[in-house]
RNA sequence: GGUGGAAUGGCCGAGUGGUCAAUGGCAACAGACUGUAAAUCUGUCGACGAGAGUCUACCAUGGUUCAAAUCCAUGUUCCACCA
């Protein structure tokens, strides 16, 4: 269990295909991982995640402890009978809730005192309430309790936030060894140390020292340009263990993905498929539209011809700017379903080309034709 | 037929003498969104102009006043109630 098996490597750059064993199956890598916080990939049902061929999703720890909370998230049978999803899930520990709601909390070496964003009620989250509570949800991956920095933030900020990300990984372990079933749950460390060079190798080592199943790079897509983002990742990759899955933590960007690929990640997640789609943003072949735009008022033609998803398939740009406009729900769930089919396309599409040995084609080819006018850091 | 009330920018609707090119909301247009406090948020929204600014505007016409969306007169249309 939990093995990960490299099966094909890219000569010209670092990516990689593989596949990591888990008690709900076998994840094929590189893979996007929708992000269902509250035990649902917003707009989308479990029948039509399958249909796009997600492998993975996550859920998290924070959002389902305040609800709908450990006592019947356990009555329940576990977050996988709860949801009725019966592949892989990845649980975020809570960590990135310390960094985006962070006006409601402080923050010591032994725990964050936190007020609920929902009734402001006190509550202590710490290593081991974590990892209490995604044993509770049973995910096939748990994540350890970390702090994630803003950016920008000081060298010191940073330094502060990756020796405390090393003491709670260490207490995230020990608990997590004691208490957890770790037959059928992995435990992954997550690397901080913001985009400066010696305080991600420090975080590397130590993190690495403490022998985890999987490795993840937090603290990146926190508002860094593309350019520090891709640095930080050429750096992790000479850094992390090669027989390991490497996750890179809330990313999502459609260039982002290929670019993290051809830096040796294995795993992304992020909220912009489904957030976007809700917001009438999609991502095609040829970059992003905004689909609210006039300009699409009367196109009748696919959100993009190359799409194997539903949403392309059936329906015309004009039907869906007409849904955007008119809020329907409706409207929300085909871009959605799109952008989530898109990016694990993307992944697909990666696996295969690592695999054939075309990955370089692949990359180039993409970023030839992915446009985005509007995002200077696209580049 | 009588009495009372109302007419404001694409729509609804504030505003009762100057600080009004005119609050708000909607619509429209544009933008943002990266381990989800987001089906959310931001900007623009009379015309011309890069801008300073100029012009045209609150049913119509005429009037009062230094000054009118706001006051007066007449007309037009609409609404309510009474016959």
């Amino acid at each position: 269990m939990f093995e990960f098996r490299v099966i094909a490597e890219c000569k010209a750059t670092g990516a990689r295909a593989g596949e990591f064993t888990t008690p709900h199956g076998v994840i094929k890598t590189p893979v996007f991982m929708p992000v269902g916080t509250l035990a649902a990939v917003k707009a989308m049902s479990p029948r039509e995640l399958v249909e796009i061929n997600s492998q993975i999703i996550l859920g998290n720890t924070y959002h389902l402890y305040l609800r709908p909370g450990n006592e019947i998230i356990s009555k329940a049978g576990g977050l996988h009978a709860f949801m009725n999803w019966d592949r892989p899930i990845l649980t975020d520990s809570g960590g990135f809730q310390v960094f985006s709601l962070a006006k409601l909390q402080k923050i010591t070496d032994e725990h964050v005192m936190c007020r609920s964003h929902i009734d402001g009620s006190q509550l202590i989250m710490s290593p081991e309430w974590s990892m209490k509570t995604q044993g509770v949800l049973g995910s096939d991956i748990a994540m350890c309790f970390d702090q994630c920095c803003e950016y920008p933030t000081t060298h010191e900020r940073a330094e502060e936030a990756v020796r405390r990300t090393t003491l709670w990984a260490k207490r995230s372990k020990d608990f997590f060894m004691a208490n957890n079933d770790s037959t059928r749950q992995a435990l992954f460390g997550i690397i901080q140390g913001s985009v400066y060079d010696d305080l991600r190798a420090r975080s590397a080592e130590e993190i690495i020292s403490l022998d985890f199943p999987g490795y993840a790079i937090g603290g990146l897509s926190v508002g860094e340009s593309h350019a520090a983002m891709y640095h930080s990742l050429d750096v992790m990759n000479d850094l992390m263990p090669k027989d390991k899955p490497r996750y890179l933590m809330g990313v999502g960007y459609p260039l982002n993905i290929v670019e993290g690929i051809a830096r040796g990640v294995d795993m992304f997640d992020c909220v912009l498929p489904t957030r976007n789609g809700r917001n009438a943003t999609v991502f095609t072949s040829r970059g992003r539209l905004n689909m609210r735009g006039k300009t699409h008022a009367e196109n009748f033609s696919p959100l993009d011809d190359e799409c194997d998803c539903y949403t392309c398939k059936n329906f015309t740009r004009a039907y869906l700017r007409h849904l955007a406009m008119t809020g329907e729900i409706l409207g929300a769930r085909l871009f959605s379903w799109h952008n989530l089919r898109f990016t694990i396309r993307i992944a697909e599409m990666a696996r295969e080309a690592i695999i054939a040995g075309t990955f370089p084609d692949f990359l180039e080819n993409f970023k030839a034709t992915f446009h985005d006018d509007n995002n200077s850091q696209a580049e």
